[in-house]
DNA sequence: AAACATACCTAAGTTTTTTAGGTATTAATT
DNA sequence: AATTAATACCTAAAAAACTTAGGTATGTTT
């Protein structure tokens, strides 16, 4: 691993989390979104983006609106029911391994 | 990913620190060790351990004693000069990184 | 006119893991 | 006494999740 952008794994559960802060996204604001919060320190490559959007779109947990917007074609995203399940127990997961990455990372106490 | 145990990418910087703070571990109990840190959560296949520690060995950031005890063999491992300043990089790469999930988690601030 | 930003996409390659084995000794259970 | 569980190491094949490196097209800036 190079330069990695991201710890591996964590993909969905930030989209899926955006996409219910947000209501609906499309794939290249997720990726200035990211930035943005992550003050450059995180990019999402689009070669992991796409996949992914399609992929939890397949799953169902994702829905599309296609929009033509200044002449440029833009695919919102947004949260389906079962995303919205599917993001509740992603973010617990997440919680978890924050929690415990931060056990780790404490001072050992004797 | 049916049932990941961790999220990938952080086992080399989890391995740096946890040897930067115990001063040496072996490998069973390294797996003994995080499953307790987690409480359970974490659980770190030896299928990943073993040749992450022995990738850490080859790049020179830990250095191996073996010993004998109760008739089994163990493998002591320990931070080299380099793996500490490596393990220094790591950790404030992955604090990075947490950081940037809390903001992420955090709810909107609008 | 060229370069950059916006906006989508995919395929090949790499990295990192899981899965599923293997060997061997000691301790606990039946 | 024999089986199972725990301790302790290991590896190879497969799967998963990325990065890299392209591609297309439109609008904006230099």
């Amino acid at each position: 691993m190079a330069k990695p952008n991201l710890y591996k794994g964590s993909i969905h559960t930030i989209l899926l989390k955006l996409l219910g802060d947000e209501g609906r996204m499309y794939g290249y604001e997720i990726t200035q979104k990211v930035k943005e919060i992550s003050n450059g320190d995180l990019l999402i490559t689009e070669g992991a983006l796409y996949p992914a959007l399609h992929k939890l779109e397949a799953d169902g947990l994702l829905q599309v609106e296609v929009e033509k917007v200044d002449g440029r074609l833009r695919k919102y995203y947004k949260l389906t029911e079962d995303g919205a399940k599917e993001s509740v127990q992603k973010l617990s997961e997440l919680e978890a391994y924050l929690e415990t990455m931060q056990n780790l990372l404490q001072p050992k106490l004797i």
